[in-house]
DNA sequence: GGTGAAAGCGGGTTAGG
DNA sequence: CCTAACCCGCTTTCACC
């Protein structure tokens, strides 16, 4: 995309610029991501106007990245959330793991970490028969050892 | 089982009760939380009262939790990400430990997990010391040993 | 950078069939 | 589950501080 302005793009000047009206913004529509302009006008003391160019503003520097459900994973379905910690067989193909990984159903983030796994993955699915299946693909796609960590519960999560 | 005869409220039975159609409703909003009634009516072939009397039902069964902004963490300024694998000291506080870690700033999510470590935790923070401070918090919190693993980039989530 | 107001309309809401 | 009203709130565009 073509930008208008002198945009800096840098994740770490877009943050310095970032005040605390700009703060206050994030909690609630982190929160609320239906929150109105006009309840942020409230709490922010603002204009609704005012307020919507710093929202539109938080949107177009790619600070807000966008609007999501919260879908609660066992009352859908899928009930096996797990971590998976992944260690490159073949070195050679670390780089492209994530790209690798990044379209497989199932797959929620990856990580690349510090330490002797190169990834961490979280992952869910709908029985364990599928987290088998999963772990299969992931091997036949990529030469990995894996390592899974099966969570019991979800106590909370953001 | 042993509580209430008509308890529809269980996560499998509401689960064995979502349609197709609930389900690519709930697909479209998972992704983008702000998916108008009427591209939810062009997706399923329903109407736009039929789609909403849906998400509402959706909502009050605690299937939709909530709806949230995603925001860039790096370009607000919460730079460090980690996985805390959580090890109770004295497993007599185990059951407590969810319950004591939920209202700490800069925990993500907490799940029991199955193996050596009975918890993982997501944690971010701004920096590599407000890390440490929140590592320090937690063993004054809780009897608990920790191991954690940094992330060095997020390739992708969710 | 912010306010306030006016006009248009898109989408949520609520009827009746 | 549908259609058809109704209405609140988002958007845009002003002039202005």
């Amino acid at each position: 995309m073509a930008n208008n302005d002198h945009d800096m793009d840098d994740a770490r000047s877009i943050a310095s610029q970032l005040d605390d009206t700009d703060g206050v913004i994030l909690d609630i529509l982190e929160n609320n991501g239906r929150a109105t302009l006009s309840h942020l006008s409230e709490a922010t003391g603002l204009s609704v106007s005012a307020v919507q160019s710093r929202v539109q503003k938080l949107e177009r520097r790619g600070v807000i990245r966008g609007y999501k459900a919260i879908i609660d994973d066992e009352r859908r379905g899928l009930t096996v959330n797990a971590y998976i910690a992944v260690t490159p067989t073949d070195y050679s193909w670390e780089a492209d793991i994530p790209d690798k990984l990044k379209d497989i159903d199932g797959i929620m983030s990856c990580d690349s970490v510090a330490g002797s796994p190169s990834f961490m993955l979280t992952v869910r699915t709908e029985s364990p028969a599928k987290l088998e299946e999963l772990l299969n693909l992931i091997h036949r796609t990529v030469p990995v050892s894996t390592e899974t960590t099966i969570v019991l519960k979800r106590y909370f999560s953001m």
